[in-house]
DNA sequence: GCCAACGTTGGC
DNA sequence: GCCAACGTTGGC
């Protein structure tokens, strides 16, 4: 089992949205940079996911979700119409990927960015040490303080 | 809205 | 394959 986070633009999709879908599955689309990509690939059935809110007033861990189904080519890549249209990418050899989630978990209180930032026990957390990476691992331990600790 | 960080593109 | 220019992300 493994633990990831994956940034979502509240605006567009937030964990809340994720709540509201048919049985709270969604497909996660749109990713379109290859280290996350990589990341989603190699995402298990069962792996726990954090949701984080980005580009809004309080960014942070908005709630938790789990991996549902591995990772497949996206969609979205090869319609014309999506926003995340990609013309360059291929269905016989798709170069974008995603997973579905399910989801979890809502926070009452999103888990800020700030906080995260300033627990010594998270310095080395790739949110914190990282911009624009929009998936990336979590470690056990990470994972452990955070929800025992913030929720 | 600014701008730093950093990924991608493309000329050479 | 280098690297400058450009585009995007995302916190503030």
């Amino acid at each position: 089992m493994q633990y990831w986070l994956m940034k979502t633009e509240p605006d567009t999709f937030s964990v809340e949205d994720l709540r509201r879908c048919p049985e709270s599955v969604s497909m996660w689309e749109g990713v379109r940079n290859y280290q996350a990509r990589n990341f989603m690939k190699d995402m298990k059935v069962g792996d726990l996911v954090m949701i984080y809110h980005s580009s809004c007033p309080v960014p942070g861990i908005a709630g938790y979700a789990e991996v549902c189904r591995e990772a497949y080519p996206d969609p979205t890549a090869f319609d014309p119409e999506s926003p995340y249209y990609d013309p360059k990418s291929d269905s016989d050899k798709p170069r974008w990927f995603c997973v579905d989630v399910k989801w979890q978990k809502s926070l009452d209180d999103v888990i800020p960015l700030s906080r995260l930032k300033s627990d010594p026990a998270l310095a080395e957390m790739v949110v914190v040490k990282r911009g624009r990476l929009s998936v990336m691992p979590v470690t056990s331990d990470e994972w452990d303080h955070i929800t025992s600790h913030f929720g």
